[in-house]
DNA sequence: ATTATTGGTTTAATAATGCAACCGATCCCA
DNA sequence: TGGGATCGGTTGCATTATTAAACCAATAAT
């Protein structure tokens, strides 16, 4: 096997953020991070991930820019892992998979988590809108290519 | 290794999505769809994937409502691969991916794809709201947990 | 009728992942 | 202060997943 295909020079930025949060765990994390969890061992009960591999993803995260390895607020000479600003980007991705989980992966009745605005306690949204405002879907975009990738 | 753990019961919907989508293929899949493609040899040739990979991603993802195979529009008797109304729904997916890299995985001046409305030819934005329309970030929000989830 | 293309399947090798055992450093507690 | 438990890993080995390459039947093109 030769090494697993690089996006990292991929044009597309769809393709390079999969790069670098597209594999199986990695997403996981940083919801987990999102729900507060920071320590090495939060992660690993909350995953069921090997530890090896939830080595490895952390620090890929870590070096990614999307988490951080700080000093444990207690005090004490232990770490925690926190989301950066670049990490708390990844918010609307998370929403996006929320949205998508909740319309179209649960029973009618099933109930599950939710996500709400912390003042209102009412539920966020999530819209793709054009310059003036219209909410447009896929249908209504196009992708413009840049003429001359080599 | 025991099978991968499936997040089906997962009570977070975002973890159910990424077990239907979250693995290292499929969501490339779908962002080629998106993009056009349809046809077998077109994705194997964009991404470069193994044919037999391939053919089981495709195969998952039509089992999971995203893809369909229906007749080419060109007549003759070959299928080709489309995003279901489903599959559409991973539209948010995608731009929130897309805009996350290109926020922090191009250099300032490197060239990107971009995605645009049709009519206007100008950029989309994507943004979290809360229900008075006030957008708000992940420090805005927390998740309340169903109660009890076995 | 012949050849090329499409859409796979199969096989064997390699890489990724998981599990369990281990380990040093810290933390808790008496 | 000592002793055990916990934390945050590392290491080795077994199992799975992915790959590349060869192969193949059915269709499409010439």
């Amino acid at each position: 096997m030769v090494a697993r295909k690089s996006l990292k020079g991929d044009y597309c930025p769809s393709a390079r953020s999969l790069d670098v949060i597209g594999d199986w765990w990695s997403l996981l994390i940083v919801r987990d991070a999102f729900d507060g969890l920071t320590r090495f061992g939060e992660f690993q009960k909350s995953l069921g991930i090997a530890k090896n591999i939830l080595t490895e993803r952390l620090r890929t995260l870590v070096s990614s820019g999307i988490l951080e390895l700080v000093p444990t607020s207690e005090g004490g000479t232990r770490m925690e892992y926190r989301l950066t600003a670049m990490g708390k980007d990844l918010f609307p991705v998370m929403v996006a998979l929320r949205q998508f989980g909740e319309r179209h992966l649960f029973a009618p009745a099933e109930e599950h988590s939710l996500l709400v605005d912390r003042t209102s306690g009412q539920p966020v949204r999530l819209d793709i809108k054009a310059q003036d405002g219209r909410s447009i879907g896929p249908d209504e975009t196009i992708i413009l290519k840049v003429p001359e990738e080599e």
